[in-house]
DNA sequence: GGCCATTGCGCAATGT
DNA sequence: CACATTGCGCAATGGC
């Protein structure tokens, strides 16, 4: 599922993005005025910014500004690619975690039956001793009661 | 470094977008002609299509359009926002693993004394056997009484 | 002050 | 046919 599906008329890829930036650039040549002051949702006003000082327009014509745009676009290409990466790492992450669980659990049933045996081993012990002869040192009868 | 940053003049926050999508909607009617027929890259040229069989260019005046359009960026905007959470769930599933692991290592660690020391016992027990002596304990002569 | 990195957003193609 | 996903470009902003 989900290729990654390039699109064979796709603007994407490197210099077509003409047709968006055509379009862009044909159909409105500079942003004509932005923020209409509405600006619904929780509106702000915007400052009262004018385009008196703007350090420019910036021309979508300009070379600049392609420039800046294209230098951008990997930018932003570059970042999402990182992120997924880091995704898909912080899912094998889990992976990784999950089987070193079952590795884990896995030991302790282990050691948990060996302890159980070795303390049957003692039991029987005892009591034999407990029937002929002398208990091997009482002071450790103690049932450890550690686990939970 | 990059917190989330919840821009709180953010244009790009919801309201704003209007100067987006006003300047789309006004400032460019239809496109105007599309395709550089060059399309450089891997493009392929458009077949020599116009719009006579499509479904339909669909303008972007046609109100079917911005419907779609407008209906689109909805679900857009939910399916990011699911990404988002399902990401973060991940993570959290990450720490959730982390602490357990460390919770079973603690478990490993204990068990693994306790049958150590277990087996010590049992060492010095099999030892005193092979030795043939009972030495209990020298405090415990509970049936010694050799007087004194 | 510039440059790259991130991020929200809309568009369009594609998948389901 | 409607909704979901995904790649992409744009613009604003964060950070150095």
């Amino acid at each position: 599922m989900s290729k990654i599906s390039q699109p064979a008329s796709s603007p994407g890829v490197n210099g077509i993005s003409v047709i968006h930036t055509q379009a862009h650039a044909s159909g409105l040549q500079q942003v004509p005025q932005l923020v209409p002051a509405g600006s619904g949702g929780g509106g702000k006003a915007v400052p009262p910014s004018k385009q008196s000082k703007k350090s420019s327009p910036l021309d979508r014509n300009s070379d600049e500004y392609r420039q800046r745009r294209e230098r951008n676009n990997m930018a932003v290409k570059k970042s999402r690619l990182k992120s997924k990466q880091k995704a898909q790492d912080t899912l094998q992450r889990v992976n990784q975690l999950k089987e070193e669980n079952e590795r884990l659990e896995a030991k302790i049933k282990l050691l948990t039956k060996e302890l159980s045996v070795l303390k049957d081993l003692f039991l029987e012990h005892a009591h034999n001793l407990a029937d002929n002869v002398q208990p091997i040192s009482t002071e450790n009868t103690s049932s450890d009661n550690t686990g939970q």
